[in-house]
DNA sequence: TCAACGTTTACGTAGCGTGATCGTTT
DNA sequence: AAAACGATCACGCTACGTAAACGTTG
């Protein structure tokens, strides 16, 4: 256990065999194995019975190659870096790969709030479980968000696509808006806005605040079927919802919102969950 | 091209093909065709001659694929997850991948600041190619960072190595203060303090300013068996450094600081640079 | 008719994980 | 002497990528 050909006495203490060397890199000796393998990171030296010891100081070494991987480089190009670590070449390869994190770092965010919010419609969805009658009544706060009118998109011919590409992340999760006015007149789709919490700076949309206080809430199943044939109809679902108001002695007193409620949309068939609000009185 | 077995007409323009759909998921057609062999994300209908057409708002299905995927689940257990979407197994996995994100992205912040910390180093360590002499006179700003006082780890025996677990990320990278009077009397290691620029909210370290002003900068290039070795004269360099400033006619004003340019620390023999700082008047 | 695009099949690849078997350290 | 740890070898695995051969669309 001593080192054979250095000059020195190596002051064993100071040294990690692979399995404390790894949880240092909070890695595997299987990983670790694999990096001598390929002749990544050598450990520091190798005793008589093939034992491999490693220095506390080679977790830069590890945390460089870690980084370097998770931006997007293969082993092989980072050994080829690490061959010559003075070069311009790795300083060129960093600068990059900084960037790449930068990016990768803001995606994941965007990844996280998608996430986030999904689970948001799952409890949303699953609540409902408890309100077999498919209405409720409910305080809900002051909310504040952007919106874009896409009232246009109902009086052409057919679906404007190319607003998918641009901030398409955020505006997955249906999430809309509809006038009262234009809802008691009996033409929602005139006064139509598609809503999203998307970052502040993202976008044209305008700012809009929905008030708190009381909302008659319910919830709609619709089957995309529906929501593809009923060119005209549309909107019969919330024209409805006025009648039905009005059976239950309510009044409405504010714009009707309606929130996505749907998880999976692989099936072309599959019902389409959507929660409807209204405020009351 | 017209969809057989439903009973609605179907907008064909709204339908877009393989290529169509990866370019909007930002993947490629062969990773589709990977989720439909695996029954992950089947197409919202197969035309007669085989072309597969997906609905754009199955982007939602990808987004959360790759959402849950980058979170560490298995595409096997993603689908069985989305068999059942109503599921509160589904509801339970999202949580938790939310959580998991949510410490990737403070991982990938961590990682980011190492490479940007390695470039840094890398491209002082280059700088340092244009002046040969090994010296330079230099006007530094102001700077602001923790530090630990560390002088009892000379004190005792062998290495203390359980700071390199917490906080071992930001403290890698050497960069240490030795206090002025401290170096005069002979005895650097009794006032000497690692520098981190970890978090602000990071361990118990103390804030510590560098003055702005002119700057006796030295190249040192020591090898890693000196290190090892030099168990009483560990600090001989830095003494050395006191008697160069004055055979040069300089007056030492300030602290010492010492920061590590090194890269590649695997083998054991390679040499360790670093750069030494220290006010001039 | 041609370019661009699509599909299927078969096989290849990177970065490890998983035993099994054996030796080492404490 | 036992329990924990380590090394080596061979094979397996996931999530795709690639090349070939051929059909489809505009």
């Amino acid at each position: 256990m001593r080192s054979q050909e250095t000059s020195f006495e190596v002051p064993a203490s100071r040294y990690l065999r692979s399995g404390q060397f790894a949880a240092l890199c909070r890695t595997t000796k299987e990983t670790l194995r694999h990096y001598r393998d390929i002749g990544l990171i050598e450990p520091a030296f190798v005793s008589e019975s093939g034992y491999a010891y490693y220095s506390p100081l080679q977790l830069g070494d590890f945390m460089l190659v870690s980084a370097l991987q998770r931006a997007g480089s293969s082993l092989a190009d980072i050994g080829s870096y690490l061959q010559d670590p003075q070069g311009d070449q790795l300083e060129a390869i960093i600068a990059e790969h900084v960037e790449r994190l930068k990016v990768e770092c803001r995606a994941l965010r965007v990844q996280q709030r998608f996430l986030q919010k999904t689970l948001d419609r799952a409890r949303a969805l699953n609540g409902w479980r408890e309100v077999p009658e498919g209405w409720r009544i409910v305080e809900l706060p002051e909310e504040r968000f952007f919106e874009t009118d896409i009232s246009e998109l109902f009086a052409g011919d057919d679906l404007e696509l190319s607003m998918l590409d641009s901030g398409a992340m955020n505006q997955m999760q249906g999430s809309y808006r509809v006038g009262l006015q234009a809802l008691l007149d009996g033409h929602p789709e005139r006064d139509f806005h598609l809503c999203a919490a998307s970052a502040s700076s993202g976008g044209r949309g305008r700012r809009h605040v929905r008030p708190a206080g009381r909302y008659f809430q319910r919830l709609r199943c619709a089957s995309i079927d529906e929501l593809l044939t009923s060119e005209g109809t549309l909107f019969t679902a919330y024209l409805e919802l006025v009648d039905e108001l009005r059976e239950r002695g309510l009044e409405p007193l504010g714009d009707l919102y309606e929130q996505e409620l749907s998880l999976y949309t692989g099936d072309i068939a599959a019902a389409a969950y959507t929660e409807l609000s209204i405020r009351v009185g």
